[in-house]
DNA sequence: TAATAAAGTTTATAAATTATAAAAAACCAT
DNA sequence: ATGGTTTTTTATAATTTATAAACTTTATTA
């Protein structure tokens, strides 16, 4: 779940977003005062910050700019009465990801969150293109070819291959890997895992039946190794 | 927002750029050597490289050298302490795209990182006559045909086809689409996407029942391929 | 080596996602 | 307002994927 830092002085606006957000699924953090949301921003490592421009004891352009010069690279929408154009180009110059003046509508500053964080995760890290003996796999078009012929995965395939090769050399236990490629709302079997583990031997590996990458660890896990 | 790779070796002036770049809103990786720097090169597909000359292990024009003959056409300027003429000329022969030698200011790095994405992004990005099979499309006038027939597009179809071409071979989410197209201000459903996907594919494929350049991708996207 | 536990595999079914057409709503120029 | 167009929603069919059950094989250990 995405937790989310709302530095925001006006009261009724701090709940009512803190209650929107809540009900959309986020964990909400909220701070009344600059000093003390720079403090929740740098201690709480929030996913995304909604930081009002005027606030008091320190305002938001000079929180922003405390962080990214502090290396903090959490993403920050700015909301602000201001409708200026100069304002906004000074709030993203200062490294801001997105900016929204009030009033806006709820559905708006939502769809800009989702947005926001949908951009820090594709950039961040994210492998591209990986090999595994001849086999290549294109994360960003979701392609993989096995020489010259092309293999067909399925999301999920795609998802659970990423965490191995996140995770390579590492034991990853069944439940850790339902736990984080699927999520804390679904609970399949742990056999589940077994059939998607035999789908990419069958896909990936030379000889499936002697696996060289996906080893299995007995009572313990799988094994990604390359 | 544009994703900088920076391959050079001295730690100071790695850093230093890192940070300034950070200001400036790029996303910004690392690395300090010449292998490293060009698998990340290829795998993380980063929109611009700062690279330095004299690497350990393979140095810049090697580099540069490799990318170019795979086919990777990513911006690159080449950072070097030889002021030489010659040197700028190689670079520039093989492939780089603008060439700073140090110490430069930062000033004039970051406006000719800006004019060389720039470039790149109108050559990318303003596309005039595009051609799928046999269907032309003029964006300029609008105006679209399919062998000698006409073929009419609401403006919803042409941003739409122009979003899926300027990010060819991409898998495209519906959200992504929705809030790059549709904007932050309008909540139409995902299913409000598979409907402009069926008129492109009515209006363009050849068999529009057996999609050749407008592909599904389950419980992902879409992806456009030419 | 027999007993037991864990992992591998196949298959049937359930669940989720997508395609498509058609209707309804919104928009626009007259 | 009106007719025409575009956009969006809705309903249903078609397709794909996820999952569990049942069974087989392999590994562990007493």
């Amino acid at each position: 779940m995405k937790k989310i830092l709302i530095i925001e002085d006006d009261q009724a606006i701090r709940k009512g977003l803190k209650d929107n957000l809540e009900l959309d699924n986020y964990d909400v953090l909220t701070e009344s005062d600059g000093k003390e949301g720079l403090k929740s921003a740098e201690n709480k490592s929030p996913d995304l910050i909604l930081l009002d421009l005027n606030l008091p004891v320190k305002n938001g352009y000079e929180i922003c700019k405390e962080l990214r010069s502090a290396g903090n690279n959490v993403p920050i929408i700015m909301l602000s009465a201001r409708a200026e154009e100069a304002d906004k180009v000074l709030g993203l110059e200062l490294g801001a990801d997105d900016y929204v003046t009030k009033p806006f509508s709820i559905r708006e500053l939502l769809s800009r969150i989702k947005a926001v964080l949908r951009r820090k995760a594709t950039i961040e890290d994210v492998i591209d293109i990986y090999t595994i003996g001849d086999v290549e796999i294109n994360f960003r078009k979701m392609e993989a070819s096995k020489g010259k012929k092309k293999i067909y995965m399925s999301l999920k395939e795609y998802e659970i291959l990423k965490f191995f090769i996140n995770h390579k050399e590492e034991v990853v236990s069944r439940n850790l890997l339902l736990d984080e490629v699927w999520g804390y709302e679904v609970f399949p079997t742990t056999r589940t895992v077994d059939n998607y583990i035999m789908m990419l031997r069958k896909k990936i590996e030379k000889n499936p039946s002697v696996p060289k990458h996906f080893l299995t660890i007995h009572s313990a896990g799988y094994r990604f190794v390359n």
